[in-house]
DNA sequence: TAGTGGTCTAGACCACTCG
DNA sequence: GAGTGGTCTAGACCACTAG
């Protein structure tokens, strides 16, 4: 059996990762089922073994197949592949979820930075930054609270009709200045909310809230966002974590 | 410069790997600074360059360098390579914040699994699961409490004194039994701690706590823990995000 | 243009699992 | 023992970045 992958610029081993993504999110393919070995799936596709390799390790670190050593590759569970986290998680967080994403924008302003805010995104205290303050729905109803702060480049404004028609501020950013994070580093505890939090949330001061700092890198590791998060007590923050022991 | 790896039977890239952890951890090379090329480094330590590729890929994903395509590999910044989270991380966590971890074992024992526990764990109700619940300790302050479940072999029982005597229940648990998970879906929100958590923990009734429940999967996707996880407000819970934007 | 990382190959051998 | 994934090589070419 040989199939062809199209000879565009997106390297073979994607094409392939995708065409395997592809046939386990249709169901052609059972949980923890096998899948053809890596030799095998070299042949069909007409790629070398490493190949193949580049495509199944780019799918594990996923959580979307497993390797085991003697045994073969299988498809990772689905309570595993529902757990990877993003970056700009909460649109695509929301919408697999079944939930209908949405957003009330309270202020979009050019602020000086403060001495924390500076710190954290590596500018000079007093520095302009862009702050964006936001309730995040779902299926219209407040779940968090945003107050993220932008180091945007001079002469770009935001603006709030943008935003509002926006499918994200990541991508808003995107295309407007570049802004591509890279990783970012989060840090979450529990609060209780003031009475500020509470009206906005729509929920009584004094309730537990999951608070959720953020901050982003560029592909430079330069930050380019500080973005503090509150969610009401029944919105899950999901995740997944992966072996790692430093050594292994 | 030509330096021999030894010729040990531990993959040649993790020795380099743990080479360029190791200069980096003893500060010999800066935040954000250069290593030295590919290349270079393949004839430096005399293996070929996709080895080399190979032990760059594995510190990048634990979050200890980033390369960055025509410009070269650095040295990812602290707030990054602080950041990045194991399983069991509690112990390691801990010392890694610079704080001595320590433990309170409530109860060992035996109990059926009720239908909750026995669909997470995948087993039937009413089969023999081992619990554990622990109060867990920083510098011998109560910081959460731990309520675990383990579906162990038969045969196997734990003991209240190997647990005290262990440095972790995961530790103990793979010499018994080969315990060993290789992922974790964690689910996190806030809520406020009842009476009893508060008496545990040392706070009061109505004060906010982060709730993570945790299921662990063996090598082969077997659930093999169920964990509920209580902590105080003022513990942070950490988490590195990649980019993983699905197709990227 | 020179140097960097990114992709890809064909082949080899090792380590592990399971019947 | 047969089949699986894990490691490793030597070399090639492409894509990106910078001076």
């Amino acid at each position: 059996m040989t199939k062809a992958l199209s000879p565009t610029s997106v390297p073979r081993y994607k094409q392939l990762a995708e065409i395997i993504r592809g046939a386990i999110e249709k169901g052609m393919l059972a949980d923890n089922q096998a899948l053809l070995s890596e030799r095998e799936l070299a042949e069909s596709y007409s790629v070398s073994r490493e190949t193949v390799r580049k495509a199944l390790r780019f799918l594990e670190e996923r959580g979307v197949v497993y390797s085991d050593h003697g045994r073969g590759t299988f498809v990772a569970p689905s309570i595993v592949r529902q757990m990877s986290r993003f970056i700009d998680s909460f649109t695509q967080d929301t919408e697999q979820r079944g939930g209908v994403p949405g957003q009330r924008i309270l202020a979009i302003e050019t602020v000086p930075a403060s001495m924390g805010i500076a710190g954290l995104l590596a500018i000079a205290p007093g520095e302009p930054v862009t702050r964006v303050r936001r309730v995040r729905l779902i299926d219209n109803v407040p779940v968090g609270l945003n107050d993220g702060y932008y180091p945007l480049p001079r002469g770009i404004k935001l603006e709030r009709s943008e935003l509002e028609e926006a499918q994200s501020l990541y991508k808003l950013l995107a295309h407007k200045c570049g802004f591509a994070p890279a990783e970012a580093v989060e840090n979450l505890q529990a609060a209780l909310a003031d009475s500020q939090d509470a009206e906005l949330l729509g929920i009584s001061q004094g309730d537990p809230i999951l608070v959720c700092e953020r901050i982003a890198l560029s592909e430079r590791r330069e930050p380019i966002e500080y973005c503090l998060m509150k969610y009401v007590a029944t919105y899950r923050y999901t995740t997944r974590v992966a072996k790692h022991s430093a050594t292994n």
